[in-house]
DNA sequence: ACGATAATTAACAATTTGGCTAATTATTAG
DNA sequence: CTAATAATTAGCCAAATTGTTAATTATCGT
């Protein structure tokens, strides 16, 4: 099972312009044509972005009360928790790595679960 | 300027298939053989992937002293921390978005830095 | 030496991605 | 009402991605 949430969250960091966005948006809330200028791209392709953010939920979409024209982007920082997590885990591989280590100096080399019995590819 | 090294690892992770052997290397180091089983799909197709993986940084080749035909894949903590490193400055948005917020309700729209003098998109 | 094994590279097909221009929708300003 | 503005969607194209099978390289076991 694939997790789709992680999947859709590091497709949408996984581009340049999307992540100057984030980036810009660090900062303050920033209006579509804005960061179409920022980023030096024509405005079809920045909305194709915003939307590829906004369905990973990284951004929201807001209203201002006077243009009912324009959108206005914000950070949505929920939604780096999940890929925040994955990492600390991932970062906390340590500990298996370290049980590895200590089996491959003990003199038996590193194997899957039950893969083999036999141990073929043991040190001489 | 795009961060080139941010860049490559956001890549190499926004794959489920690459995600899955940097899971599965938490645990303990594989052979290559090893993690096309557990991915169910060709040889080569794994091959690519940890071509990119490797090129990251995000995982080393090793060998192995008794057999020269396996190639063993382990994690490579450190290429993680310029993510790491990046997310936790996303996450410190809070800022920013204070202050955003703090002009918004004072009534002032948010604005960009020196775009436009007299604010046209004023609330009523 | 010879066949089997581990992994990679080569070559190709299908799909996705990211960019552009043109068209569309909605709203504002004169 | 009409022209201008903000943003999105539609349609098209080139480049990149991912997967497959076939071929290649290197090494091991007998």
């Amino acid at each position: 099972m694939p997790d789709i949430r992680l999947d859709t969250t590091l497709i949408a960091l996984a581009d340049p312009t999307r992540r100057l966005v984030i980036n810009a948006l660090r900062k303050q809330p920033r209006r579509a044509g804005e960061l179409v200028a920022m980023a030096s791209i024509s405005a079809p392709a920045m909305s194709r972005h915003l939307k590829i953010l906004r369905q990973s939920g990284l951004i929201a979409e807001e209203d201002v009360e006077n243009d009912a024209r324009v959108r206005l982007y914000r950070l949505q920082p929920e939604a780096f928790a999940d890929l925040q997590t994955w990492l600390d885990e991932v970062q906390s591989f340590w500990a298996g790595q370290l049980d590895a280590f200590k089996a491959h100096v003990e003199g038996k080399t590193v194997r899957p679960k039950g893969k083999r019995t036999k141990p073929k590819d043991q040190l001489k």
